[in-house]
DNA sequence: CTGTTAGCGCCTTCAC
DNA sequence: GTGAAGGCGCTAACAG
């Protein structure tokens, strides 16, 4: 025997008991005693329809709860008013706070916002996100951090890529919108050495993330332009746990006067280490951290740090992909501002430096 | 003059010039030199189909770039394959856990996740971003935390909506899939008595989240089923500082010797409040927390709290989903437990019960 | 095993 | 100002 698919009117019963159909257009046409056509265009705001008509469809759209069927929609005009999130799957503040961003952002310009989490920055899961993005029609695509793998294979996409953290290095046609964070390290570590401080320290993120790439590389430049000893990386993984393991190993170093982090909580981490360490924040060690999370401000020395403009960045970057209507051969690279915003971690160096002592608490 | 607006064949230009129509069935049929239904039979794995042609096609497929089109199935098949989450726009990181597991789940289930994020528990962010869920044809709507102002019209939706996060009182056919929060503050509050507590304090989350309703009302629960005196409530918005400012509070009061906090973000504030004070934890005041952030391990004194299992949660739920096929008359209620994580901020009470000093440090 | 026909619900062109 | 046909790309049914 073969296994029998009912027959089509069996499945979708009509009649009072039958399992209800959705309503269409023409369901309403019918209630309202019009076309359907008539109906698409109260439902799209034509003006060419009289006042006794329009009410009249919209009661009955009203009473029989009617939403365009948004699939047939897309299916004609070819779009899907759906945008494509590919962002890392993390629940740090920087990534989430641009994913809210971005879906507040999409969603003000009326179009709907599709997510993948990529498993940290795992290339095959940089392409297997982007390609069920793509099965699903989207009409753009907005990508956050997952970029380092993103070259593996060529991508000759069909819609609009936006990255929201740097450039992908994909094609010579692409959209980047991002903050300037080599511009807001370069004002943490100039603000360092005004202060007097010899170098600075750098407490990096992890570097498959290009935004930790980007941090490490502006401290770096910033240090070489101004003539500077450029001492080695520690890195972790943003937490405040691998910030403290970096901040017990400068404490233990000689000389170390001035600190920036690649982000807060790192920044946190290192606070914590110091301190335990006997070295007083900012009298001995000044800090600087990046993302102004929001406890940054109520740190027993409230942080100093630089502040991006997530919700700005998000805003351009749709706004743009608005204005291209799909068009792919318009190239965009923008850069939103950052802000050094001075509190309570950073002072001029001691003098004489400190010596080195065994924690002195 | 009026706007004149190209014909159709003036915008989606032929000829080799032309801004690239995507490819369709049809083109990859023409290309491999069969029918378009058979294009379609390779791309749903149909069986009946000869391994010469099935080749054939692939290749076609793979040299054209064909992605099937999934607005016309969707039309066809009356379902988008596309799952929406409603959750609150917030980086706290309950709810971003949350959010962050749904999407692995719905992912994994081969759907795709709509995101709506609501400002904060606001009632017209929820109706609004329900209603733009259900625009873009959604089959099922996730909602996290957004539960307390969504009753406020009826909702006889068309599609089956699931909670995360706890009873919705919508109808009687709805599907909860949540964690034993009830459990787990329950094992928080009589470990502590157990310890020889006389009662526990509490510091909750802000009233408008259910979360934090259903947190306070279990940790009265546990004191009244154990004959205890309720004290008051201090609440906070999940934030270190506002935990901090009722941790001052409590550091005030004298007899205070166990705190429950609803976050556990909540209780790194108290626990910095305290200590300032003078009150060690746990020789002096015992803390629980609730959440199980990475963070926690790694507080000064590793913290003792209550850990969900929010992966497990939203797989469950998107499994029930998908059982149920779309049909509205399937209710489930499901509870997923909850663990006490115990750590080193929970001991005995001092004896005799602490005098209250003036920052004894 | 493969091709043909039909229609999902909507919006565009053309008639009235 | 409104209605009637047509087709977007796909899959169910049936034919061959």
């Amino acid at each position: 025997m073969s296994v029998e698919v009912p027959p089509r009117a069996e499945r979708f019963p009509a009649g009072p008991a039958a399992a209800a159909r959705r309503v269409s257009g023409t369901d309403v046409a019918r209630a309202a005693g019009v076309s359907q056509r008539t109906v698409s265009r109260v439902v799209n705001n034509f003006p060419q329809v009289s006042p006794d008509v329009r009410r009249r469809v919209q009661r009955a759209i009203e009473d029989l709860g009617y939403r365009p069927n948004s699939a047939a929609r897309s299916l004609l005009l070819g779009r899907t008013r759906t945008i494509g999130l590919l962002t890392v799957g993390s629940t740090a503040y920087g990534p989430a706070s641009l994913a809210l961003a971005t879906e507040r952002a999409v969603r003000a310009a009326a179009y709907g916002l599709l997510v993948v989490n990529t498993v940290e920055l795992d290339a095959e899961s940089v392409e297997t996100g982007l390609s069920a993005l793509l099965d699903q029609g989207v009409d753009a695509v907005v990508v956050n951090e997952p970029t380092s793998t993103f070259r593996s294979r060529r991508h000759d996409l069909a819609v609009p890529v936006l990255s929201l953290s740097g450039p992908l290095e994909l094609s010579a046609t692409e959209l980047v919108v991002a903050s300037d964070e080599a511009g807001g390290v370069a004002a943490a570590v100039r603000h360092l050495l005004d202060l007097g401080h010899a170098t600075v320290h750098h407490v990096g993120g992890p570097t498959e993330w290009p935004s930790a790439r980007r941090r490490a590389q502006a401290w770096r430049a910033a240090l070489e332009d101004a003539g500077r000893e450029v001492p080695p990386v520690l890195t972790g993984d943003w937490s405040p746990a691998s910030g403290y393991a970096a901040g017990r190993e400068l404490a233990r170093r000689p000389g170390v006067t001035a600190i920036f982090a690649a982000g807060d909580h790192l920044a946190f981490g290192v606070a914590r280490a110091l301190q335990e360490a006997g070295r007083r924040v900012p009298a001995d060690v000044s800090l600087i951290g990046f993302d102004d999370v929001p406890e940054a401000a109520f740190m027993t020395r409230a942080l100093t740090t630089v502040r991006q403009d997530l919700v700005g960045t998000a805003a351009r970057g749709v706004e743009i992909v608005q204005a291209i209507e799909g068009r792919l051969d318009a190239g965009a690279l923008e850069t939103i501002p950052t802000r050094l915003v001075l509190r309570e971690t950073t002072g001029p160096p001691p003098t004489p430096p400190p010596v080195p002592t065994p924690a002195a608490r």
